[in-house]
RNA sequence: GCGGGCGUGGCGGAAUUGGUAGACGCGCUUGACUCAAAAUCAAGUUUCCUCUGGAAGUGGGAGUUCGAGUCUCCCCGCCCGCACCA
């Protein structure tokens, strides 16, 4: 299997190095920047440098490859840039473990990618490359965070916050997973920091309604969007307060207001609850020790996996009581409840035990009434039992809301409520802005500083960019920055008194944010050159992993708009299209006491079974999972390339699994895809040399072939049209066979056509190939600057078809008849058929059903 | 719990959107070439049967239709996302 340097092979290390230089000097994939073509933005999620490339990257910059190629073919001025997601903590993880500068580290790993993805002989203008962890990018954020400063789309503000006691840094809600931190995984804590956040909850509305218009967007990663905004529309009211048997409420704590979506329930409300984050609970807990306990309590389970798995309900009664807004006399008790959260609504609510679930659990723990008012129709006999009633009815045991449905009765009392001054119907998002304080040194340097006297101060925009220093060590917890003497020590801009420089470093997600409009114009003196991003924003088809759906695709979307609001972008939507790849899979391997085995290291032994390579000790196969370090089942796409090229890695990244869907990586797969590319070479290459020159129109005698080769041209540009690489490929393989078929001698115009053809269809995927072919078919041009072959309509009509013949709808045949055929033709012809005959078994037809070109059943 | 997706040969997957199920590839079988192997080429490969033919068949069950992998309803199984959001 093992591809050699036999003559009869594709000597694809040769000739990939040698089209990768040709590329290059003819600088074929730079596009212009001044041009009468439509543009195509083509952009993948750029890398972070952690090392090396991985199969997740090879897949990715595969399909968007493909796409930039296919574009260019088609006419396009096509831009398809490449950079480096460059901040972050593993950098400074490196640092600490192998005494290596985050910068050091960050550039020597950069370096090696751009050598392994040069490699795969991507179609990148390399000119426009950037790291978002070098000065020239990161000042030009640091001027829009100024901006956007000033636009009020950023505030500071003391707030609680997800602290990682592992990383010491905090951590956005997005990157608390199940209650731990997204990359240490160890259990957050509450924190209250002086954090810088993005007002990106003022945009609730508009991103979530845009969604709409994100037509070639997955339906999915805008379901999960619209689902992290969370909209609820509501009714927000207040309830009056009473002390202890009877006495006033604590002074300032005469209202508790709440938040509703069922405002239609009021009627079967028998408690009011609100958040031990609550300042009511607070106050409260001043004077009761019991209850101060309870908060604590609360304040340290918050987040933790242990609660939300258990979910228990749990309250403490404060004594206090409110007062029913609509009936006289009628009072609730008050509790302080571990499940109202502070930052949803007002952080209290009233409980209806009857059509809530969470209220029916905390009612039935501590013995409050549960009275259903929503009936649904026909169920006399209704009654709760262990589940809250949350489906349609009609109001009953409510007063003037009786006999409506469900939402004529919330409309009743919210109406009812806003005329009466007493409530107002509101809408809550489950979005939260967008806190970008992070306390680590390798990211983007937040440009203020702090003046005891003049408080915060924006750096001046003449003094950025905010260099990160380099003089800094690792040997302590924490963050260098706060430490470093002379960069943190400097002079108030303002007063000139000694201040303070903010030491906290960019969220990398603002990073990345905003990338795709730097490679716009990447050497511009400003955030974006204004008329190189109008050109060429949106980005056309962008591409990258579904872990993405709602981070970094979310905050791209905000950052776009709030780029606008400052002059440094003109649109709302950065990404016009958008298509989420599947990841690589591979087999697992394990040895009997469980440790994970690399693929490498493991082989058949005597008798078939798989045994470790060194060991011999006996090996156990895994279902396939997603590649990772951890279980050992990654293959390194440098040693593939090296292995079998370039294109053999790319074709087989395209082949079988739709790009959408997970793909497994095989051996017998890349061995596969090795073959077709040596099939295909050798397929052009032995009839390259006795064809008739270049140009030499089709003979009308090969309508077969010619039919074959159109039909190849209109089935792949469909194909990559729509993203369905898979299917493009198995044309392709179709298309090889019938050139097979067709033999040598066949006609030589038509046969250079279909040659000329495969090859041109096959370029955008095996680039290299592609190249080489093309130029053995005699040409002195390149493929990659060749227009897309052009399908013939004409030539795709047959002048016979075979259709099926059904009796009863029971296959029973197919008969030859001439396009688009009369059906006295197919009838006739199909009632000949002896199978037909024998079927119908002397029984009179009723009725014939023809679709020309497709069926005809005989129904009897 | 809520939301979404998926289920087709030994395997990855096709199926013009209601019209010949299994394209294409992998694997496997047989043959050619070879001292032999690899590579290559040729033929075959859904299952079952009473095998020049026939029957069944797209997770299971019902339904609509001349006709269902495709549409409807009910089950079963797997995967993903969100998860105390009032």
């Amino acid at each position: 299997m093992a591809p050699d340097d036999a003559p009869s092979r594709y000597a694809f290390k040769d000739a990939e190095s040698r089209w990768q230089t040709e590329w290059e000097s003819a600088g074929t994939f730079r596009p212009d920047d001044i041009s009468d073509l439509p543009k195509y933005y083509v952009l993948e999620m750029f890398p972070y440098p952690s090392g090396r490339i991985h199969m997740g990257h090879v897949r990715n910059y595969t399909m968007g490859d493909v796409v930039a190629r296919y574009k260019r073919a088609r006419g396009y001025n096509v831009l398809h840039p490449m950079g480096w997601d460059a901040f972050g903590m593993p950098a400074e993880n490196a640092a600490m473990e192998k005494k290596i500068h985050p910068a050091a580290w960050t550039y020597e790993n950069i370096d090696t990618m751009r050598r392994q993805l040069k490699m795969m002989g991507l179609s990148i203008d390399w000119d426009r490359e950037i790291a978002t962890c070098h000065p020239d990018y990161y000042g030009h954020e640091q001027k829009m965070f100024l901006d956007m400063l000033a636009a009020g789309l950023i505030y500071r503000r003391e707030a609680w916050v997800n602290w990682d006691p592992v990383d010491h840094t905090v951590l956005a809600n997005e990157q608390v997973i199940d209650g731990r931190g997204w990359r240490s995984g160890a259990p957050v804590e509450k924190r209250l920091l002086s954090q810088w956040f993005f007002r990106i909850t003022e945009y609730a509305q508009e991103l979530l309604d845009a969604l709409s218009t994100l037509e070639r967007w997955p339906e999915k990663v805008r379901l999960m969007q619209a689902n992290w905004i969370g909209r609820s529309e509501g009714l927000r009211f207040a309830f009056d307060v009473f002390g202890k048997e009877a006495a006033a409420a604590p002074a300032g704590f005469d209202k508790i207001e709440v938040y509703t979506t069922r405002p239609d329930t009021i009627f079967g409300a028998s408690f009011c609850a609100i958040s031990p984050e609550h300042a009511l609970a607070g106050k409260l807990a001043e004077n009761d020790p019991a209850l101060a306990a309870f908060i604590e309590e609360c304040g340290r389970m918050g987040t933790s996996e242990a609660v939300i798995e258990q979910a228990e309900k749990k309250g403490h009664d404060t004594g206090l009581r409110v007062k029913h807004p609509f009936i006289e006399g009628h009072t609730l008790p008050v509790y302080v409840a571990n499940f109202i959260l502070m930052e949803y609504g007002t952080g209290a609510i009233f409980g209806c035990p009857a059509h809530d679930q969470r209220d029916l659990d905390f009612a039935r723990k501590y013995g409050l009434d549960v009275l259903p008012v929503v009936v649904p129709e026909d169920e006399p006999d209704f009654a709760i039992g262990d589940t809250a009633y949350t489906g349609p009815g009609k109001l009953a045991h409510s007063e003037f809301l009786d006999g409506l449905d469900v939402d004529a009765a919330k409309t009743a009392i919210a109406d009812r409520m806003e005329a009466a001054g007493t409530g107002r119907r509101e809408v809550n998002f489950r979005l939260r802005d967008w806190g970008i304080s992070r306390q680590r040194y390798w990211g983007c340097p937040i440009p203020v500083i702090h003046c005891g006297d003049c408080g915060v101060v924006p750096v001046p925009a003449s003094d950025l960019p905010v260099v990160l220093p380099d003089d800094v060590t690792f040997d302590t917890p924490g963050n260098p920055l706060e430490r470093h003497p002379t960069w943190k020590n400097v002079d108030c801009p303002t007063c000139g008194k000694a201040a303070r420089r903010e030491t906290d470093t960019f969220d990398t997600f603002v990073d990345s944010s905003w990338y795709f409009a730097r490679f716009c114009s990447p050497g511009a003196d400003a955030p974006t050159d204004r008329a190189a991003a109008d050109y060429w924003l949106p980005v056309d088809q962008y591409i990258g992993g579904i872990e993405h759906a709602i981070l970094h695709l979310l905050y791209s979307r905000f950052f776009t708009r709030a780029m606008k609001r400052t002059g440094h972008a003109g649109l709302d939507e950065p990404f016009a299209g958008l298509f989420t790849q599947g990841m690589i899979c591979h087999e697992t391997y394990r040895t009997e006491k469980g440790e994970w085995v690399e693929p490498a290291n493991v082989v058949e032994g005597d008798g078939g079974a798989l045994v470790h390579a060194e060991t011999g000790a006996p090996i156990k196969t895994g279902r396939s999972e997603k590649m990772s370090k951890s279980k050992k089942n990654v293959i390194d796409p440098e040693d593939i390339i090296t292995t079998y090229g370039a294109d053999t890695a790319r074709w087989f990244m395209l082949s079988d699994s739709p790009p959408d869907r997970d793909l497994d990586w095989t051996e017998a797969g890349i061995a596969g895809a090795w073959r077709f590319v040596n099939r295909l070479w050798r397929l052009v290459t032995s009839r390259a040399g006795s064809l008739p020159p270049a140009g030499t129109a089709p003979e009308a005698d090969a309508a077969d072939l010619r039919r074959a080769v159109h039909a190849a041209i209109a089935g792949v540009t469909e194909d990559l049209e729509a993203f369905h690489f898979n299917r493009a490929v198995a044309r392709i393989h179709e298309l090889a066979n019938a050139l097979s078929d067709a033999g040598a001698d066949a006609p030589g115009g038509a046969l250079r056509e279909g040659l000329e053809t495969i090859t041109a269809l096959a370029a955008p995927m095996m680039p290299h190939l592609a190249e080489e072919l093309w130029k053995a078919l005699g040409h002195e041009t390149l493929i990659a600057e060749s227009p897309w072959p052009e399908a013939d309509p004409a030539l795709l009509i047959q002048d016979s078809v075979e259709i099926a013949v059904q009796v009863r709808g029971k296959m029973r045949g197919t008969i030859e008849v001439a396009r688009d055929a009369d059906q006295a033709t197919a009838e006739e012809m199909a009632l000949a058929l002896p199978t037909v005959v024998a079927a119908l078994d002397g029984n009179a037809v009723k009725r014939i059903i023809y679709v020309p070109n497709r069926i005809i059943n005989v129904i009897h």
